[in-house]
RNA sequence: GGGCGCUUAGCUCAGCGGGAGAGCGCUUCCCUUACAAGGAAGAUGUCACAGGUUCAAAUCCUGUAGCGCCCACCA
């Protein structure tokens, strides 16, 4: 423990505090007071992930709310827990198995999974641990795990139920393919992208004529499949084709012609060719027409023995080559053109995904997705902002059945039974499975179970819920269900939250959470995107060993903002470095000027009153940005009044009190000091945890509780004058009179005599009383009411509480001051006739309320006393 | 092609109907014992453009241009 000299003499150093409060600042010891709840589930970060940027903003907002409600008496409830991350974990482990000489393919199921479980138990706290760094209040005791028996359980419940609900159906037909992890993928983790790629066109003969009939594509090595030309019945080149046949030169099927207005005359020849195994669009004529439906391609994506045998096993790409080399060979080759394309690809192999017909598991969410427009619609569940709702909305309006199946091993294996002649049920166990299949079909088989795994994110769909204990109805399920917020980045959307929604109202009859708190992205400095491959990634590791927790949260919170992305610049965090440093120095300030006497605050003086007034002030504003989701709100306002209003002003008036205390007793300013600052560290604590409990540690050294228990109360005023007025007439003759020394290039260190004219006869008492106080904000000699002799021999400055006045004296330049007089004059001025033709404006006086009436009234008989006053300020001098 | 967002000080961005703001940077002065990671005094803007609504527009509406993102399509 620091005792009160070492603290003086410590500078700032955030590691030290940091790794002194580590254990502490996580643990939340509020006094909660059972009359509200409040809770989040926290995005599972992957098992696989190293803490990034986004993690701490993300994980920076919800803390702060959850510590806000904490402090404000609600029982709180933060899971915590890491995704299986299906796909990224096995391809990650079988690399490293590969890296030991072992071919992950060679060995059975069982050891595979055994390895990825080993790996899990080795590494799989890695991420949390890097998290704890952060300062979270979370639920550090009991991290969930996507993959533990009870989140298994709730998995296989949910996909139970909907399979009964016949909402979950195995079907064949054309999926995403990813030919690099053989598995299927759904449509959301294919990502389009944009490649210059070759347009051919070739002629096919049509059968039993001397003509041709010329088609496009971007993929020649697809004519194996081909089955049918579409023309257009109304293009009068094509349309004497329709019913008559090709004889394919590539392997000799017949090909039939086709009229219908799908075929787009603009584009291409006109006539499109058809190869339904191997495109979305041909697959739907295909339905159409009942055309066959020819698979070309092998698993790995090389071409199959469908095909005559010189193309059988190429890649894609060398058998594209190979047919167009046959179609010169053979005559019928036309052009190739360059043309913008736009080519699917895998999110996670990065390889380019095949349309391919396969037998997988689908989730029908036609109906689920209606429900959930219906419940953001109608504001039960709301988005902030708000306009990412019209994105959800989108997306939802045309969504697709889910493709929810993987030939991967790592994930929840689909509880579905299945006996040798095709029945199957859907059950937890063998047992389960075999009771529910002699209910089903009155009939005992042998039963074996499927292959396939779900979807990450299948489970994590479920994810609010299930670590809440659902299906069981727990205690916890009960008080904090559905949950309060979450907090995710846009680009999950459609991948979670939709999915949320959608299954927890199916499942649970309510919706997930009441508020999605959408944040953006951090980039780098040029706003691009941080890559490992781009090499400009930043560690939050790295930035916090360089400014601190406190600096980085702070910065997070500043930073959000609904319509950009946060860009971080190397000294990005430099400003909050700068204010947690000027906090703690403000702390040794305090801790230097306390009184040990535990006196009752007595009376205010006009600034205690004035800084207890601006704190409650803050506190108000805070409770509203943060109840709004607004923590940048919140961040900027604990930021400009502590910097502005209780360091600038406060702290620099009673300093000066300080230090002629020969005049009056200071305790009171004293005591109300250290009281604002230990409020104010309250409230800080939600965003900077660390350096608040290490200052408040220092002046609360006897209390047990060196904890925040709850919101700080308003601070009490016991003042009868106006202190926001007297306040302001220190400000402005304080500004005006630094700011005419300066004009006059004279030293800060000379003592100068200067005079006042107040333009508020009332506070004329109150000037003198604190005459001392603007001596030495100032450094003057003396300051006094000015008499009208002197008039002629002094030099001015207008501010808006009167004039100050110094000596002239001949050595000194006047024209930096006249310059500047000047130019307020015309501002005056302008300011002055815009006030005037609004108030001589008859339109302005009927419609404008009366309130901005009487301002702008007000405002043109001051300006016009201004500028009268600084005429005769310039005319002295001329 | 459909949708969303942005355009305000040199830079990064707040403000979103009634006097143009912050942080950084810049100029000048000051090591005045909380803080030079600081203090003081300053300078800097046709609020993208064009129309409209209004007594009043950076702010609301329409259109244009540029930038960014998402989705879809591509013969």
């Amino acid at each position: 423990m620091t005792d009160s000299s070492d603290f003086l003499s410590q500078k700032y150093t955030p590691k030290t505090i940091e790794d002194k409060w580590a254990n502490q600042v996580i643990a939340n010891d509020s006094l909660a007071n059972d009359e509200a709840c409040y809770s989040i589930a926290i995005p599972p970060p992957n098992v696989t992930g190293n803490l990034h940027l986004g993690h701490a903003l993300n994980t920076t907002i919800q803390d702060i709310l959850m510590k806000f409600y904490s402090l404000n008496g609600a029982e709180t409830s933060w899971s915590l827990g890491t995704d299986h991350a299906g796909i990224a974990t096995q391809l990650l482990v079988e690399k490293s198995l590969i890296k030991k000489g072992v071919n992950p393919k060679e060995i059975s199921r069982e050891d595979l999974l055994q390895h990825i479980w080993k790996w899990k138990a080795e590494n799989g706290e890695d991420i949390l641990n890097q998290l704890k760094i952060l300062g979270l209040s979370c639920n550090w005791e009991d991290p969930k795990f996507t993959l533990d028996e009870d989140m298994t359980n709730s998995v296989e419940e949910a996909f139970i139920r909907l399979y009964d609900k016949g909402l979950i159906y195995q079907e064949k037909t054309l999926i995403n393919w990813d030919t690099k992890l053989k598995t299927a993928i759904s449509d959301l983790e294919v990502i389009s992208e944009n490649r210059k790629s070759s347009m051919f066109s070739f002629k096919y003969p049509v059968k039993d004529s001397t003509s041709f009939i010329t088609v496009s594509t971007t993929r020649p090595e697809t004519v194996f499949g081909d089955v049918a030309v579409i023309v257009n019945p109304n293009d009068e080149i094509h349309k004497n084709f329709v019913g008559k046949e090709i004889l394919s030169p590539f392997n000799g099927n017949i090909i039939k012609i086709i009229g219908d207005e799908y075929a787009d005359m603009t584009k291409g020849s006109g006539a499109v060719k058809i190869t339904p195994a191997h495109d979305f669009n041909d697959y739907e004529i295909a339905k159409k027409y009942d055309l066959a439906v020819i698979n070309i391609l092998n698993d790995d994506g090389t071409l199959n023995d469908y095909v005559p045998e010189q193309f059988r096993n190429l890649s894609v790409l060398k058998a594209r080559e190979k047919v167009v080399e046959y179609m010169n060979e053979i005559g019928i080759f036309v052009k190739e053109e360059k043309v913008n394309n736009t080519i699917p690809i895998g999110d996670r192999s990065g390889e380019v995904v095949e349309p391919l017909l396969k037998n997988q598991w689908f989730l029908d969410v036609k109906e689920m997705a209606n429900k959930s427009l219906n419940v953001v619609q109608d504001g039960t569940v709301k988005f902030k902002p708000k306009f990412w709702e019209n994105t959800f909305f989108e997306w939802m309006n045309k969504i697709q059945p889910w493709c929810i199946s993987r030939q991967i091993i790592w994930g929840h294996r689909i509880p579905v039974w299945h006996s040798d002649d095709g029945k199957s049920v859907a059950a937890k166990n063998l047992t389960m499975a075999k009771q529910k299949f002699l209910k089903k079909y009155n009939e005992e088989k042998e039963l074996f179970q499927d292959n396939d795994v779900l979807d990450t994110w299948f489970s994590s769909s479920l994810w609010p819920f299930s670590t809440l204990g659902w299906p069981e109805e727990t205690a916890e399920y009960k008080k904090y269900f559905p949950t309060s917020l979450l907090v995710t980045g846009f680009d999950i959307i459609f991948f979670w939250v939709a999915r949320m929604i959608m299954m927890s109202l199916e499942l649970t009859g309510k919706v997930p959470f009441k508020v999605v708190y959408i944040h953006n992205l951090i980039r780098d400095k040029k706003g691009q995107k941080m890559s490992k491959t781009m090499g400009n990634v930043v560690d939050p590791l790295d930035l916090i060993a360089e400014y601190g927790t406190d600096a980085l949260r702070f910065f997070l919170s500043s930073n959000i903002s609904p319509h950009s992305d946060i860009k971080l610049s190397p000294n990005s965090l430099e400003p909050y470095k700068n204010f947690m440093n000027k906090i703690w120095n403000a702390g040794k300030f305090i801790d230097l000027n306390k009184e040990d006497s535990q006196s009752q605050l007595g009376n205010d003086s006009f600034y205690d009153a004035w800084i207890s007034y601006r704190f409650n002030n803050l506190l108000d504003k805070y409770k509203v940005h943060i109840e709004n989701c607004e923590v940048e709100k919140a961040s900027y306002e604990l930021y400009h009044f502590f910097w502005d209003d209780f360091c600038d002003w406060y702290i620099e008036i009673a300093k000066i009190s300080f230090t002629n205390s020969k005049n009056s007793n200071t305790t009171n300013t004293r005591n109300n000091m250290k009281d604002i600052f230990c409020r104010y560290l309250n409230i800080l604590y939600p965003f900077a945890p660390y350096i608040s409990l290490e200052l408040k540690d220092n002046f609360d050294k006897d209390s047990i509780n060196k904890k925040f228990t709850s919101l700080p109360e308003k601070s009490t005023i016991e003042y009868t004058g106006d202190f926001q007025k007297e306040v302001q007439l220190v400000k402005d003759f304080t500004i005006g009179i630094r700011s005419l020394r300066k004009n006059l290039l004279i030293k800060p260190s000379d003592k100068i005599v200067c005079f006042y004219t107040n333009s508020n006869n009332n506070m004329n008492e109150f000037l003198l009383e604190n005459k001392t106080l603007i001596e030495s904000l100032c450094n003057l000699v003396s300051f006094t009411e000015l008499d009208n002799d002197t008039s002629s021999d002094l030099i001015s400055n207008l501010t808006p509480s009167g004039t100050v006045s110094f000596l002239k004296s001949s050595d000194v330049d006047f024209s930096t001051q006249i310059n500047k007089l000047k130019k307020d004059l015309v501002s005056l001025e302008r300011i002055y006739n815009l006030s005037k033709s609004k108030l001589s404006n008859k339109g302005f006086l009927d419609s404008a309320p009366e309130n901005v009436v009487e301002e702008e009234k007000a405002k043109a008989y001051d300006t016009a006393e201004s500028i009268d006053d600084i005429k005769s300020l310039i005319s002295q001098l001329s």
